[in-house]
Order: C-alpha cells, then structure tokens, then sequence
DNA sequence: CATATATTTCGTTCCTTTCCGAAAATTCGG
DNA sequence: CCGAATTTTCGGAAAGGAACGAAATATATG
C-alpha cells in the first residue's frame, strides 16, 4: 500500500469502505479497485504485497470477482502465474454488476413474493391486506425487470447517449406518455 | 412472530436478508417488511413483540428508517405510544431510498475523485494512468447523477409511465440519439 | 515422471457489527 | 411541578463474517 501513489492509495481506501456499504466485502472492493487502477494485469502475489492481505484471502475474493464479470484473467507470455485485469470501461462495469446483483437478488426477490401469492389455495380474510401489499410489490418488480431487460438489450454506446440527452429525453417520453 | 399470516413471515424473512445483501441490517430491513404489510400503524412495543426484537434495538432501527424517509411516525388519538407507518407506494419508496443511497454514497464517492484529481499541484508522471482512470469514474458519475436529477424532478406517475413504455422508449431514444 | 511453482481448501482466530437489558432521559397528563 | 408512561442512550455480550496460515492440490516445465 505504501508504494501507491497516495491518490490511488485514497481511492481504493473509499472503494472498500463503499463495498461494505453495497454488501460486497472490503476485500474484494479494494482488490477491484487496485486493478482498476493498474495499467498492467497484476498477479496474486502482487496485489497480496500492495494491499498486505493474505495469500488465500486474495485468492478467494478472485474468484469471487470474476464471478461477478468484472475482472478477468489473463496469462502474461513467460509467466506461469495468473494475473488479473478488471473491466476498463466504466459504464460497461457497472451494467455487468447491476445485471448480476438483478439475477443474484431481485429475480429470487420476485420469486419468492409469487411464491407468497401463490400460496396454498386458502385465502384467509386475514391476508387480504398483506397479499394486496405484495401484489403492488410484485407489480412495481415485474416493471422495474422488464424495463431492466430493455435497457440490458441497448448497447453501452447508445445507453450513454441517450442518458447524455437527460431531461430532453425524458420530458419527451413524459409528453408521449400522457 | 409466531401470530403473523405465514405468507407476511415468509416475505418479512426474505427482507431481511435482502437487506443484509444491500447492507442495511437484518433488523431495519425486517421491521420495514413488517410495517409494509401492516395495515395499522404499529408501535414499538408491538414491533418487538412480533418480531421478537429488544425494544432498544427497534427504537433504534426505527430512527434509522426515519432518517431514510420509509417510514413515518404517526400519532394515533388517544394513545400516547408513537406509532409507525410504512410508505405504501411502492415506487415511491423505491425512489425515496434510492434518493437517499445517492446522497449519502455516490454524492461522497464522486467528492472523493475530485479531491483526488485535483490533488496537489504534482502531475507525477507515475499518476498518469490512475488519474485517467479516475477521470473516466468521474464521468461515469456525472452523468448518471446528473440522469439522477432528472428523475428526481419527474412525478412518479410519469416515470411510471415512461417505464411502461419500455423498449419503445428506448428504441426511440437510441434512434434519435444518433 | 519428478520437481518446483502456483493455487485452493480448510479450520481457526480475530474483529466488526448486531443485539440485548439496565439505567437515564424525555414527554405528557394531572 | 410531580409521577407515570414511553423512548433513548449506553456498555457489554453474543453472533456472524472476514482474514489468516498451514496443508493439500493442481499445473507446468524440463
């Protein structure tokens, strides 16, 4: 950590303090971090050294990390080792985490609510309100997931521009909606 | 717990462990679920007794759930015990929160890059990169708050709208966008 | 196939966060 | 302004996760 330069030093700092905040760990958040920010792909060991984790705690927030796409390995000719790059583009990187945390958490999340609503054919009077409660739930998943599904078919390139557009896009489509 | 309809315990358990996953704690995410579905605003007293929570422990998630603006504190006539309700509108409650992760997440993060730009008069030739990388975060961040803001101003009911339309929304914008 | 090198697994330790219960503080009716 | 009801604060206990290091496994090179 002491050979970074104290910018990156901050940044990666910040990015595993967020990490806990989303429900992804310190480590795992730092070590993205680090490869984000290096311009070489780097190998365990290195990122051991950098950051002063353990060996195999590094080794499994890797695996972790590219269960979730964000980096990547690579194999460096004349080297045996693994190293590791992360996705470079930022709009990219981001659209690969939202869709995965969609499959991870909100798809079960709309699961289970049918689940709830499908449950066992007696309606007792006594669920009448909780199971209004988790049809607007299932209405507000069910429209978030379709809308997430369109925007997951746009490519990064056009997803860009048309948030460049901002309010003139959607005060456009609020006109077209009503 | 034990009184609840089993479909409201199925779904109140799941929040709870979304929440985890979201980094909010099991407890606030399971006495919002609670609140959600409770018809009647609920006091401290009966939270506890449901959920099988000390009463500390709610009051204190209670105000955490105030602060994210999700819940309300209601005075029922002739009773001196706060109660609570739960904001009904799913897409509105969404958005609330959402709101609230940008101010207290993205809003530092992207301070944050800033302060590391424009750190220190020393373009250190070593920086170079990082700060390339840096500069790219941070247009990612301003243009999806600035898109933020523009939400922020739309009436939900349009936003709703505009969601509906989906992929012919989209497509619209991305044809128009270039 | 042997050996050196690299990686992963696993059980343990440590540390953070959550949660509790008692005590203090606040609020409101009388 | 007193006393009952309610809420909040606080220190410590318990639980859960994260991180470690040794041992086991896998891989590549000669």
């Amino acid at each position: 950590m002491e050979k970074l330069p104290p910018i990156a030093r901050k940044f990666i700092l910040h990015w595993g303090e967020m990490g806990v905040r989303w429900g992804i760990n310190r480590t795992m958040a730092q070590i993205h971090a680090l490869l984000f920010l290096s311009k070489e792909p780097l190998n365990a060991e290195e990122i051991c050294a950098t950051l002063g984790l353990a060996r195999s705690n590094v080794s499994v927030a890797l695996k972790d990390l590219q269960g979730w796409g964000i980096i990547k390995l690579v194999h460096l000719s004349g080297d045996r080792r693994d190293h590791f790059e992360s996705m470079k583009d930022v709009f990219e990187m981001f659209r690969t985490i939202a869709i995965e945390r969609k499959r991870r958490e909100v798809d079960p999340t709309l699961r289970l609510i049918n689940d709830c609503l499908d449950d066992g054919g007696k309606p007792k009077a006594a669920d009448a309100y909780v199971r209004e409660r988790l049809e607007s739930m299932k209405e507000f998943f069910e429209l978030a997931l379709n809308f997430a599904a369109q925007i997951e078919r746009m490519s990064t390139a056009s997803l860009v521009r048309t948030a460049k557009m901002g309010d003139k896009a959607l005060k456009l489509l609020g006109m077209m909606g009503g």
